[in-house]
DNA sequence: TCTGGGGTCCTAGGACCC
DNA sequence: TCTGGGGTCCTAGGACCC
């Protein structure tokens, strides 16, 4: 059977939403969504006026402020973001009974053996759903077509802004030959710098390269590139799988040596890993702790509990201990502390009743589930254990 | 310029067991 | 007395993606 794939990429995502639902925005070339330039956040989408000022996602705000002297600042909330999403993939699975969305702004659509509907091009369907996209969500996109999810991916890449591009099989080895090597999936920054260190910064050079020659260049990684390099990468479309992991995580305003502080924040934040893992009808036996220097080197602490667990006392008080561990280190550290988080893992379905529980803990789950019900009337901070309260006495 | 937050996957060493 | 090899679990760190 031959493979087909779409890959449907919305442009600016996070700006256009914003736009769509501040009109007076629709005027405003210049408009970046991220942290504030004055904080420690960064760009998380930027208009192509702004893009222009060379604003990227991934920037500190405060960097694009300053190339983008007349941006105006935006941001909305999570869920406005996820019903735009949801719209435009209503709209996917009109077209197509396996839509996978990958992120928010972007989704593959499985066109696999649609040869007899569609014997020649996908194009016209690609422009029906473009069509489509801007009158459901009002958003633009841009789409790419290809043999496989990589190759549909990178010219959806080459289609931006509000192009089309498709790839038919066979011409996937040209297509990607004129790419930098950065472009492939799996080559971030370290890989990019690695291989760049060794003369290769082109898919077609790993393309005229013998796989041997290759090796001992980069070693065991070298049969995984050469294969992205020749076009090769996903054929098959697969759901999301089961979660993995829950995890909150902060910056703080200042970098910061208070134990005191830190604690209050960790608790908050584990109490809500704790709650997400509930409501997903989750527990976990891991739990980390993640702390990051003022000169952002990162240190995780972990600790695998006897049996998995959802409730707020267990997740807090193992977090708790791993803070209070690990704090000594940090101290003599002395670069102060920027980023906590915490994070669950090694998760499985949460456990059904036990009858030879502990009392103790049949009390803890009992407290858990009321601290929930009023958290769902009155709201997440309603209900907070008490050292998490901030005493009169400041910060 | 000074670097978010939520994830996934991989590697590597050590403990422990057979 | 010295030493196999494989498998699994745990911990720490890192690269990458959106």
């Amino acid at each position: 059977m031959t493979t087909r794939f779409l890959h449907v990429d919305l442009d600016a995502f996070f700006v256009e939403v914003c736009r769509r639902l501040r009109p007076e925005l629709r005027l405003v070339d210049l408009l970046i969504v991220g942290g504030d330039p004055r904080g420690r956040g960064v760009v998380q989408s930027a208009s192509y006026g702004a893009r222009a000022f060379g604003v990227r996602a991934g920037m500190p705000s405060a960097e694009a402020a300053r190339r983008c002297p007349g941006a105006t600042f935006v941001r909305t909330s999570f869920d406005d973001y996820r019903e735009a999403s949801r719209t435009v993939r209503r709209v996917l699975e009109e077209f197509s009974p396996l839509v996978v969305m990958a992120g928010l702004d972007e989704g593959y659509l499985d066109f696999s053996g649609t040869d007899r509907l569609h014997p020649v091009s996908l194009l016209p369907v690609a422009e029906q759903i473009r069509e489509r996209v801007r009158a459901e969500a009002g958003l633009d996109c841009s789409i790419g077509i290809g043999p496989n999810r990589m190759v549909a991916k990178l010219a959806s890449d080459a289609a931006k802004p509000r192009g089309l591009v498709e790839v038919r099989e066979g011409w996937q080895e040209g297509f990607v030959a004129g790419l930098p090597l950065k472009a492939l999936p799996g080559i971030g920054p370290k890989t990019a710098g690695r291989l760049k260190s060794l003369g290769l910064t082109e898919v077609w050079q790993v393309q005229a390269m013998p796989v041997e020659a290759l090796e001992t260049l980069i070693g065991v990684e070298a049969k995984v590139l050469k294969r992205r390099a020749h076009g090769h990468g996903g054929r098959v479309l697969r759901g999301r799988q089961e979660t993995r992991s829950v995890s909150r995580e902060t910056t703080l305003d200042r970098d910061t040596d208070d134990l005191a502080r830190l604690e209050r924040i960790l608790l908050r934040l584990a109490a809500h890993v704790a709650s997400q893992l509930r409501g997903a009808g989750l527990a976990a036996r891991t739990v980390t702790l993640k702390l990051r220097h003022g000169d952002f080197v990162t240190i995780t602490r972990s600790q695998t509990l006897p049996a998995p667990s959802d409730l707020d006392a267990e997740i807090i008080g193992t977090a708790r201990t791993l803070l209070r561990t690990a704090f000594e280190e940090v101290r003599r550290r002395g670069r102060g502390i920027r980023l906590i988080g915490v994070a669950a893992t090694n998760l499985t379905e949460a456990p059904l009743a036990d009858l030879f529980e502990p009392p103790a803990r049949t009390r803890l789950r009992q407290l858990t589930s009321a601290v929930d019900r009023v958290r769902e009337r009155f709201g997440f901070e309603a209900a907070q254990p008490g050292s998490m309260v901030k005493r009169r006495d400041g910060d």
